[in-house]
DNA sequence: TACGCGTGGGA
DNA sequence: TTCCCAAGCGT
């Protein structure tokens, strides 16, 4: 530890923080659905849901994912599909792989009991140094630091450390700090009250300190540059991708799809089939191209793409056409389709996990599909 | 270490 | 509109 830190954590009267935050805490803490109990597959379940991502848009995924997996034995005994669809529009994919492969291993090797031990704990899949400090201190009582974002905020003005929370290697100084202030009779509200602390008042932009339980605590805000912290620097600019999507539907009514790598980008999940721009040809004629070669279908493309979609992920664009296609021709003699390609009704596209992207282009389809229907009726 | 990996909301 | 983000992890 710097000799700067440690002159800065002498300045704190470690009790009187931790009662004033705590005690913030025991009247302010939102009624969430994850903190009814201390039950650790819960709580390891809400962690990994909330990496990244905010407690609004968890809460309606975390209260249908526990109503259909709601011990470890049920999701281990769960079939991959279905826990990646109970995740669909979540996002981070591989959050529900890692978390599905480490459950079974749970339900496996420690008789379904989440472990206690650091070392275990951090052995799962998917369990990085954050989670796992998260599972030990809320679940289990053990005084481990949980460093998030939120953390790295609240403790960056406290104690007014510059270091650039976007390094890797800036946050085993927060943890340090954490290890040094932990209230170790309540280290789980400790943990629960920096992160709530993060979220509610201590915010990125325009933090509240007028209203912070911990303001006489605050270097930052003692110096009035609570807003030039935390330091942190800015990610490169994303690539644009134009994506070409083609809708085919064969005599059976059912529509083409296909299923991405099981590695990568949305991982595993099911989509229309799609290819990234080449060239200069037509993209017609590109298409056609692509489903004879990939799929080994042919079918003629619209010149016209359907509608237009974006998809903006955190470090790339799509730029999608969507097309349909007519004259589709499919010989009973045709070669088998490639694999992890199939023909699905449109009861099973809804029960296949979709990246955003394509459920709205096929929520689009459902409507307009509709709107026809109707005009035919008139 | 730096980058790949989703999504929707707010300034 | 455009940017930045929000309870990170794996490689």
């Amino acid at each position: 530890m710097s000799e700067k830190l440690n002159e800065q954590l002498e300045k704190v009267n470690k009790h009187k923080f931790q009662q004033d935050l705590i005690g913030w805490f025991e009247n302010e803490m939102r009624d969430l659905p994850w903190r009814k109990d201390q039950d650790p597959y819960r709580i390891w379940v809400s962690e990994i849901m909330l990496q990244q991502t905010r407690v609004d848009t968890v809460i309606p995924f975390y209260n249908r994912f526990m109503g259909q997996f709601p011990t470890v034995e049920a999701l281990a005994n769960a079939p991959e599909e279905q826990v990646l669809k109970a995740w669909e529009g979540l996002g981070y994919y591989s959050r529900a792989r890692n978390l599905h492969t480490a459950v079974k291993e749970v339900h496996e090797c420690y008789g379904g009991k989440v472990p206690k031990t650091p070392e275990e704990i951090a052995s799962l899949r998917g369990v990085g140094p954050y989670t796992a400090g998260a599972i030990l201190s809320i679940a289990y009582d053990i005084p481990e630091p949980a460093v998030d974002g939120n953390v790295m905020r609240v403790f960056s003005r406290i104690l007014s450390i510059w270091d650039d929370v976007a390094k890797p290697s800036s946050r085993k100084v927060f943890e340090e700090a954490v290890r040094r202030l932990i209230d170790e009779n309540n280290p789980s509200y400790f943990n629960q009250a920096l992160m709530e602390l993060g979220a509610l008042i201590c915010t990125p932009t325009s933090p509240s300190c007028l209203l912070c339980p911990v303001n006489e605590h605050c270097l930052a805000f003692a110096e009035g540059v609570q807003s030039e912290l935390p330091v942190k620097t800015r990610k490169k600019s994303t690539k644009v991708i134009d994506l070409l999507t083609v809708m085919v539907q064969n005599q059976e009514g059912q529509w083409l799809v296909t299923q991405r790598p099981s590695e990568g980008l949305l991982a595993n999940l099911w989509q229309f089939p799609s290819v990234e721009r080449q060239g200069h040809e037509s993209v017609s004629r590109e298409l056609e191209e692509f489903l004879l070669t990939d799929i080994g279908v042919t079918a003629e493309v619209y010149d016209e793409p359907w509608m237009k979609q974006d998809h903006v992920f955190s470090h790339l664009t799509w730029k999608m056409s969507v097309y349909y296609t007519d004259k589709l021709s499919v010989f009973d003699d045709a070669p088998i389709l490639p694999e992890r390609v199939a023909w699905k009704t449109a009861d099973e596209i809804e029960g296949l996990a979709l990246p955003i992207s394509y459920r709205k282009i096929w929520r689009q389809h459902l409507i307009d599909n509709e709107k026809n229907d109707e005009i035919g009726e008139k």
